[in-house]
DNA sequence: TGCCAGGCCGGGT
DNA sequence: ACCCGGCATGGC
């Protein structure tokens, strides 16, 4: 490892101590089941969860929240039972591509996905139409409990504001770098990734500049920058 | 009111 | 290999 990378590296696991200290466990991810989990993993796609929350309840309470359940709808029929959510069309048919998988594949079973190699699994479920990298690793890590960070713009978000890592940076450069920073751990993926969407939500919007009563502020110390400069 | 939210796909360079 | 428009609701 390049020696400036270990400022990274550091860096990485001093926001984690500090995030942890100062919000606490953030008990995810929001849902009962596994298969729950990657139903929403897909509704949320660019979406409030605020919204997604409305969506999965409308299942609930019409008692389709199953893989047999959804399977059994039409797109139309889909499509306005999680209209709250919003692109409905859209995610309609990419949750109809998720469940035409796991019927073939799982038998309906998002836990009968566990016992497969992780690598390949996250090939084939990259190849579903719809399902991204984020979506697929908020799966793995999720609903499956994998060891595989989930990248998301809040978490490009804060590394770059904070002079980690450039936000162009591919997907898969920010994973690599948390993969080779941190313990492979899935109870640590998945606080730290819980973490910096907490953050990122109260202190890291879109458009505002970093907040000063950010926790992770002073983070932002010649140190850090200097790394920063030599990505 | 306008901005924002836990992406991904497809068509055009 | 990028770049960009489209997709859509609800909360602040």
């Amino acid at each position: 490892m390049k020696w400036y990378t270990i400022k990274k590296v550091n860096a990485l696991r001093v926001f984690y101590e500090k995030l942890y200290r100062c919000f606490g466990p953030q008990h995810w991810w929001p849902g009962d089941t596994p298969f729950e989990i990657a139903v929403g993993a897909i509704l949320t796609q660019n979406t409030n969860w605020g919204n997604v929350e409305k969506a999965i309840q409308n299942l609930k309470q019409h008692g389709l929240l199953s893989s047999h359940g959804i399977h059994g709808l039409s797109i139309r029929e889909l499509a306005s039972l999680i209209k709250p959510a919003g692109y409905f069309n859209v995610k309609a048919k990419r949750l109809r591509s998720f469940l035409d998988f796991l019927m073939n594949e799982y038998h309906g079973r998002v836990e009968n996905m566990a016992r497969e190699d992780v690598t390949q699994l996250r090939a084939k479920l990259l190849r579903i139409h719809g399902i991204g990298p984020e979506t697929a690793d908020s799966i793995l890590l999720y609903a499956l409990e994998k060891p595989i960070f989930v990248i998301d713009a809040y978490t490009k978000r804060v590394l770059s504001r904070h002079g980690i890592m450039a936000s162009e940076r591919s997907y898969a450069e920010f994973q690599e770098l948390f993969h080779a920073s941190l313990k492979r751990e899935v109870h640590l993926y998945n606080e730290y990734h819980a973490l910096f969407v907490r953050v990122g939500k109260t202190f890291c919007r879109r458009t505002k500049p970093l907040c000063d009563r950010c926790p992770l502020h002073d983070m932002l110390s010649p140190v850090y920058l200097k790394a920063a400069r030599l990505l």
